[in-house]
DNA sequence: AAATAGCCCAACCGCGCACAT
DNA sequence: GATGTGCGCGGTTGGGCTATT
């Protein structure tokens, strides 16, 4: 509704803090705590507005801030929840203990947007920037679903960011307060309590009920959210576009044990225009898809999340994708050719059960053990 | 050594959501 | 329900730094 206007008044200063401002600031959030953004200036003897305030604490003054390079895998970390997110920074950040969004944003504005444009890669979509597959019914369907998928994933990192900025918010204000022990307990257990089940992702707890113990045709069980699909609240709309969609049919160091070591040699362009080759030729593609079994109105099943032969082609797409990324990143130039386009019954059909199962219990366990989970932090 | 280009990142801007009145 | 306020988010900018010419 309407615009703030703390930033609107004159005299405010902007620009670049001095060492001095900091240490007003600093000083001022140890001892009280932030409070009202817009009345901390004022208290706080800075003439600069709230937000301006809350930016540099946040972003820059907050003791638990990470800074430096990132590291590969937390460029991996990145990667993978921009695929499924898009540019939800904030979602993504809560993710990446101690990194903060505007450094995520940045950081991928800078390094990975530009790597994945070298690539041929459109950074928003997730697409080759030629999109030459054609699009069959099957994988229409499959975007769909995979959107629909991600829709509701992105909703709960939303929701799982706000728990998390409540929680904070409210023990900054616990603190605050002059309570006696009792009145604190009562509070504390009011508004820290327990987190609920772990929030997860859907898509990542039916994967892994499916890779530890696979089950015909039941809902997971055991995880508290693997029966209830009910619509979220998140009113977002999420982009299909966002979906990493074709990438990574036979992309992936991981699968470069079927590759021809002279194809080690060639150099990222060669590398692109081989996987779109494949992509191409791809048989995988098209029947993974359309051997997709998971209905958008019922539950998310491990069998759901795969086809008749229990290859996962949602998790092929993710992992050849990220894998091809810090390849580059890492400066191999190894091609990225080893999944053959019948690899159902090919050379790493296997390897790839297993790199997928690894790679999504990867990131459950990065999102498993996320801040929610913690009622202070 | 100077000029230029490109990179990097802190900070700003404007929008939209949530909540209070 | 309409309006005002506070805040957070994502996009963008601008200036410092480094590399290249």
């Amino acid at each position: 509704m309407g615009r703030s206007p703390c930033c609107e008044n004159l005299g405010l200063k902007k620009g670049p803090w001095t060492p001095g401002e900091d240490q007003k600031l600093l000083a001022y959030i140890e001892e009280f705590g932030h409070g009202s953004w817009r009345a901390l200036p004022a208290k706080a003897g800075l003439k600069r507005c709230g937000k301006s305030c809350r930016l540099r604490w946040t972003n820059y003054l907050r003791p638990d801030i990470k800074r430096g390079k990132f590291t590969s895998q937390e460029e991996q970390t990145i990667i993978q929840l921009h695929a499924l997110l898009g540019n939800r920074w904030s979602a993504i950040a809560t993710h990446l203990p101690k990194r903060t969004d505007n450094e995520i944003k940045n950081f991928w504005n800078t390094h990975l947007k530009k790597r994945l444009a070298k690539m041929g890669i459109d950074p928003v979509t997730h697409k080759p920037k030629s999109d030459t597959l054609s699009v069959v019914d099957g994988q229409s369907k499959y975007e769909a679903n995979l959107s629909h998928m991600a829709q509701w994933e992105s909703a709960r990192l939303e929701a799982e960011a706000r728990l998390v900025k409540e929680s904070k918010s409210r023990w900054n204000s616990f603190q605050n307060d002059q309570l006696s022990p009792s009145e604190s307990a009562q509070l504390l257990n009011k508004w820290v309590a327990p987190p609920a089940p772990p929030l997860s992702l859907d898509i990542l707890n039916a994967w892994q009920g499916f890779s530890s113990k696979p089950s015909k045709g039941g809902v997971i069980s055991g995880t508290g959210y693997g029966h209830d699909l009910a619509s979220p609240t998140s009113t977002l709309t999420f982009s299909e576009n966002v979906l990493p969609i074709p990438l990574t049919v036979g992309i992936g160091k991981n699968s470069s044990t079927c590759d021809d070591e002279n194809v080690k040699e060639e150099n990222e362009e060669e590398d692109w225009r081989s996987c779109k080759e494949r992509m191409e030729n791809s048989i995988t593609f098209t029947t993974g898809f359309h051997d997709m079994a998971f209905s958008m109105e019922g539950s998310w099943t491990p069998e759901s999340l795969t086809t008749g032969n229990g290859h996962v082609p949602v998790l092929d797409l993710m992992e050849g994708f990220t894998d091809l990324l810090l390849d580059n990143s890492n400066n191999h130039s190894s091609s990225y050719s080893g999944r053959d386009s019948d690899n159902a019954g090919g050379c790493s059909g296997r390897d790839d059960y297993e790199e997928n199962k690894n790679y999504w219990n990867n990131i459950l366990n990065l999102v498993n053990s996320s801040p929610t989970g913690s009622p202070f932090f």
